[in-house]
DNA sequence: TGTTCCATGTAATAAGTTACATGATTTA
DNA sequence: TAAATCATGTAACTTATTACATGGAACA
């Protein structure tokens, strides 16, 4: 029920849903994403719920736009979500079972190329965030911890975002340097057929 | 594709659907979860697809079990997704998109109160990463880095989520203190209510 | 003149959850 | 004797992805 939900949350402000894909491209891209394919049935599902409400608006670049808002339901809705407290355990982090298996593949080399790999992108993630943050902090004398509530919440989840993917970063080089050494000692002759 | 790739990299032995359930239930459920409703037809499909075959074998006690294990077509299927390079950029977490919002809950104890909840789930989380880390190398001198790739690689994931799960929690400490001290700041009036 | 952006949608398919259905065996 | 475990599955539904379809405006 997660998408449902974080509408809503969005539609505190007026939005179409291509906005909101942008939304999340932009800002919401670190714990979830929608296509535009479901974003935009998944409104006119809330819609005939009564959980979002909207009309059309004329726009100065390319076709109207169909702009929803949130009903006083739809903000209950959530509010009703965010009391029923943290929704943990349901994570699904592909990567992991890929290194759960990375035994499978016959060359140890195969294994350091795939955690190379995940630290390239990890590395890339924090690169983005930290820049993301460097401007935040640079534009706005309120960060962090004088935001209004509306950008205070959004910053606790980029704080949250830092630690972890600093960890996963950490995390690749310990794994490289581990299978390093594993492949030194059982297989030190393959450095002959080099 | 994620399931039947997972699937394929656990029955490098012998499996039944309520055996691979059970898997999941111990060592895969910090990362992937799946419902025997979906693990049965999943199997059935890829047996069909040829990259499982399966056997009907008796059981001491219960119904007999269907056994399936992985064809080389398999195996090379499984190979195809572990070299095809880290499945990243797609988790969802839901309770981040819940932290995100959390400004539109009125009271700020509200909010502290979400962060308790969801440092208590971490910290349990934590606890049992800690125990089946202890266990393991109490009972294995091989732990970690001279444990065989079946072992090593699992290995391998439950490090990282000692580093994640740790930084969560430390986060949220962060988050509550930093609630806490935006509480005595905005409202100082309100603890006269109290 | 071709590509990207704006903007909204539907259709087909895949992935995942919840509920239902059955029935033997083991444990409390 | 009641509950939990073993064991397999189907049905209905929800959620999400990929592909298709349309067409104007801005940009390069």
């Amino acid at each position: 029920m997660s998408l449902k939900h974080i509408l809503l949350g969005m539609l505190a402000e007026p939005h179409s849903g291509y906005d909101l894909k942008k939304e999340f491209n932009q800002s919401l891209r670190n714990f979830w994403n929608a296509e535009l394919s479901q974003i935009y049935p998944q409104l006119q599902k809330l819609e005939k719920e009564g959980l979002l409400s909207s009309r059309l608006v004329a726009s100065s670049s390319g076709p109207p736009r169909r702009v929803y808002r949130r009903t006083a339901r739809g903000r209950r809705e959530l509010m009703s979500w965010l009391a029923a407290g943290p929704q943990v355990g349901e994570e699904r982090i592909a990567y992991l079972a890929q290194v759960f298996f990375l035994g499978e593949l016959s060359e140890p080399h195969e294994a350091i190329a795939f955690m190379q790999e995940l630290r390239d992108h990890m590395a890339a993630w924090l690169e983005s965030l930290r820049a993301t943050e460097a401007e935040w902090q640079a534009s706005d004398p309120r960060y962090p911890d004088a935001l209004p509530d509306e950008e205070f919440f959004p910053q606790l989840t980029l704080a949250l975002g830092l630690k972890k993917v600093a960890a996963n970063v950490e995390w690749c080089d310990e794994c490289i340097a581990r299978l390093v050494a594993r492949g030194t000692l059982a297989a030190p002759h393959a450095l002959l057929g080099e």
